[in-house]
DNA sequence: AAGTGGTCTAGACCACCTT
DNA sequence: AGGTGGTCTAGACCACTTA
C-alpha cells in the first residue's frame, strides 16, 4: 500500500485535481479492489498531501461513478466490471441521443465545416495508429455538436464520465477494426446532419455508443 | 447579506449536508441573483461555519447544476430559469425512458403490488392536498420502478436533480388539475408494466416528465 | 505590487462501532 | 470506554487579478 507514487505540482492546476485523475487511475488499474474502503488517512499518506484535497477528488469521483461515499461512514471503490460500462454507455446512448437530436436542426454551414475538419483529424490519427490524438479529436467532434443542443447540464454529466472511459480506452485500446468502423459511423453521421435528418441522426448515435462499448468490452475480456 | 440564518446541527448529519440545503433553497429562493459570485468567506460568515463545509456543499451543488465552480476561480450561482428547468427535464425523460425500459420486463408480481400500493398512497396524498407526502409518495413510487432496471449510475444523477426540483415544487405548487393528471398517468404507466409493454411505458413516462416540466414552468410563470 | 479570495495544512473534534 | 476514521476549524499559502 504505502509504494506511495508522490503527487508533484507541476503546473498550477489544483492539488485534488492530480489526486482526482491519480486516484481515477489507480482505481481503473485495479491498485484498489472492488469494494475497497478507500481511507483518507491513507490516501493521504498515499500521495503526501493532506485530508481536505483527497476529500475534494473523492467527491468529484463519486460524481463520475467510481467512488461511493458514505456520510459518517467513508468512501469506497465501486466495481467496474463490464456492468458498470454497460450502465455508463447506456446513460450516453440515452443524453447523447437526446443531444444530437436537439442540436441537428440548429448546425449552422459553419459548424458542419468545423465538424468535417475536426473527423478527418480524426481520420488521420487513427490512420497512424495515436492513441491519444484519436481520443482527443473524437472528442472535440462530438462535443462541437453536443454543444449546440444548449443543454448544458447534459453535455457535463456526459463529460464528466468521458475522462473515465478515456482512461479505459487508454489502458485497452481500440479492436482491429473499431477505428475504420468509428470512421464510418462518423461520416455517417456528418451526411445525416447535413440534410437536418434528426432522427436518423439520433439513431446513428445511439448505435454509435452501443458499438463503442461492444468494442470497449470486448477488449477489456483480454 | 449578513442576517445569515445560522446553521444548527439538531440531527447528526454532517455541516455540510444542511449547509448545502439551505443554500439550495436559498439560491431557488432568490435570494442570490442568478450569476452572482458565491465567495466560500462569506457564505461560511453567513452560516456560521468554517470554509471547508462550505466548499463542500459547494461542490455537490455543482453536481445538481445549480452552481458553476472554476478552479481558482470561485463559484456562481447558475440561473434557474425556464432553459435550465427544461434541461433538467430533458435529461429526465431521456434516463427514466431509458430506465423504465429496462426496468418493465424485470419487474415481478411483488413489484407491481407494491407499486399500486404506493401510487394509492399517492392519490390519497393528493386527494387531501398534502403537498409535502404527494411529493414524497411520488418519489418513492418512481424510485421503486427506476430501482429494477439495474443501472445505479443512472438513477444516481436522476435523484441527485431530485432533490432541486422537489424545491421548486415546494414552492410552487402543481396547477390545479394537475395532481388528477398525474394519477392518470401513473395508472397508465402501471397497465403498461403489467402487460410488460416496455414501449408503451418508456413513451408513457417521457410524456410524464414533459408535463410535469410544462406544469412547474407555467406555476414558476405566475 | 498589493489585494482578493480560493486552496492547503495540521490538528482538534466528534460520530459510529467494538469491547 | 476506547478506537477508528470521517469531519471541522483556524490560519497559512498561493494563484490570479487590479493598478
Amino acid at each position: 500500500m504505502e509504494p506511495a507514487t508522490q503527487v508533484i505540482n507541476l503546473a498550477g492546476d489544483p492539488i485534488y485535481a492530480r489526486v482526482r485523475d491519480q486516484l481515477r487511475q489507480e482505481i481503473l488499474g485495479g491498485v484498489f479492489a472492488a469494494g475497497a474502503r478507500l481511507k483518507i488517512a491513507d490516501l493521504a499518506g498515499r500521495y503526501g498531501v493532506s485530508q481536505m484535497p483527497v476529500r475534494e477528488a473523492l467527491q468529484q469521483l463519486q460524481g463520475e461513478g467510481l467512488v461511493l461515499i458514505e456520510p459518517n461512514k467513508g468512501a469506497r471503490v465501486r466495481k467496474v466490471d463490464e456492468a458498470f460500462i454497460v450502465n455508463v454507455y447506456e446513460i450516453f446512448g440515452a443524453l447523447e441521443g437526446l443531444l444530437i437530436r436537439r442540436a441537428t436542426p440548429l448546425l449552422s454551414a459553419a459548424d458542419l465545416r468545423q465538424s468535417r475538419a475536426i473527423e478527418q483529424a480524426f481520420e488521420a490519427a487513427g490512420k497512424q495508429g495515436d492513441l491519444d490524438g484519436s481520443l482527443r479529436q473524437n472528442q472535440l467532434f462530438h462535443h462541437l455538436l453536443y454543444q449546440r443542443a444548449g443543454n448544458a447540464e447534459a453535455l457535463e454529466i456526459i463529460e464528466r464520465h468521458w475522462g473515465l472511459i478515456d482512461c479505459l480506452r487508454r489502458k485497452h485500446g481500440f479492436g482491429p477494426r473499431r477505428i475504420a468502423a468509428v470512421i464510418d459511423e462518423h461520416r455517417r453521421l456528418l451526411r445525416a446532419l447535413e440534410d437536418h435528418d434528426a432522427k436518423t441522426a439520433e439513431s446513428l448515435v445511439r448505435d454509435h455508443c452501443a458499438h463503442a462499448r461492444e468494442d470497449l468490452v470486448e477488449q477489456m475480456r483480454e
